[in-house]
DNA sequence: GTAGGGTTAG
């Protein structure tokens, strides 16, 4: 069997479960009998499969047989995917075994999952003194990197940083401005959180699902009932398939505003409804004191067969 | 056919 063949086997084997496991496995196995298991291309694509498949221990395993990992892309893939599994620990220790590589230096694709990593353990030390280095070294120019850079601080609770690092991007796109929004929703100031959010749009900039969440749940927590209204119809457009997020959010604002009625229109729209949406739409019924929809609503939510949390 | 950042409640 040859790489091409073996390449389309991992492609097709895509998913979790324990069926795509053994064949995970197998597939491994007779990469190894080929003496393929230095090949970069077959272990990458192994690699995200053990990590479909939450086996990190193989996906570990497959890594450190490779004999000379010298291709970054490897290590970045690698990164980004413990960072996506919040294995914030062994992405930064990952990150410590490529520092010490004498023939590699980590590149502008490395460092969104490393600040990631930093965000998630609350290290602002450790972000700190990449943030250094990516002055000295220019990094810090791409537009990724800084905004991960203001992610990372926002997750650490500098929010004065996280700002100064924001206004002084020399360029922007749609995830710096909704990193920056969410910054401002994260410390509390959720009146700050909307005026960056007009001004995201005098830049030129229409929101997308992810800006329609923090905006809405913004309107939520003033309790700023118009506001929240003005954006569903501006922006959430009728009969539209929601998005999780957006619905969720919704229903909460409405509920919290005490728009029962709302909440319930959005909530009953929503096809695929997530944990979020129903504890907000119980919220709301438990807020204005009506337990007996509140019981009907938990066991529906049972009958779904989702597991409350 | 390569690898990166941003989202909701309690």
């Amino acid at each position: 069997m040859d790489t091409t063949k073996l390449l389309s086997l991992l492609r097709t084997c895509s998913g979790s479960g324990s069926k795509s496991l053994i064949r995970a496995k197998l597939i491994h196995q007779k990469i190894v009998i080929q003496g393929l298991q230095s090949n970069i291309v077959l272990c990458k694509s192994l690699i995200n499969l053990y990590f479909s498949c939450q086996n990190y221990d193989s996906a570990n395993l497959v890594f450190r047989t490779i004999e000379n990992p010298l291709d970054l892309s490897l290590w970045n893939g690698l990164l980004a995917a413990y960072t996506k599994n919040y294995m914030f620990f062994e992405a930064l220790d990952l990150f410590d075994r490529l520092l010490q590589n004498p023939f590699l230096k980590p590149d502008s694709f490395a460092y969104p999952s490393v600040l990631k990593a930093c965000g998630g353990l609350g290290r602002v030390g450790c972000g700190k003194m990449i943030h250094t280095h990516l002055i000295k070294t220019g990094f810090g120019l791409d537009i990724v990197v800084s905004s991960s850079l203001v992610g990372m601080y926002a997750k650490c609770h500098k929010f004065e940083y996280a700002i100064k690092v924001f206004d002084e991007m020399s360029a922007r796109d749609m995830a710096s401005w909704n990193t920056v929004i969410s910054c401002y929703y994260q410390d509390g100031q959720a009146d700050k959180a909307l005026e960056l959010f007009k001004k995201m749009r005098d830049s030129g900039f229409e929101p997308n699902s992810v800006t329609l969440t923090i905006v809405i749940s913004s309107c939520s927590r003033l309790l700023d009932l118009e506001r929240g209204k003005e954006i569903h119809k501006e922006y959430v457009k009728d009969g539209f398939v929601f998005d999780s997020y957006v619905s969720s959010a919704l229903v909460d604002m409405y509920g919290k505003c005490g728009c029962l009625e709302m909440a319930r229109e959005v909530f009953d729209q929503t096809p695929v409804k997530s944990v979020v949406a129903w504890n907000s739409m119980i919220g709301a019924y438990s807020s204005k004191g009506d337990s007996k929809s509140c019981i009907e609503l938990f066991r529906s939510m049972h009958w779904k067969e989702l597991n409350p949390q």
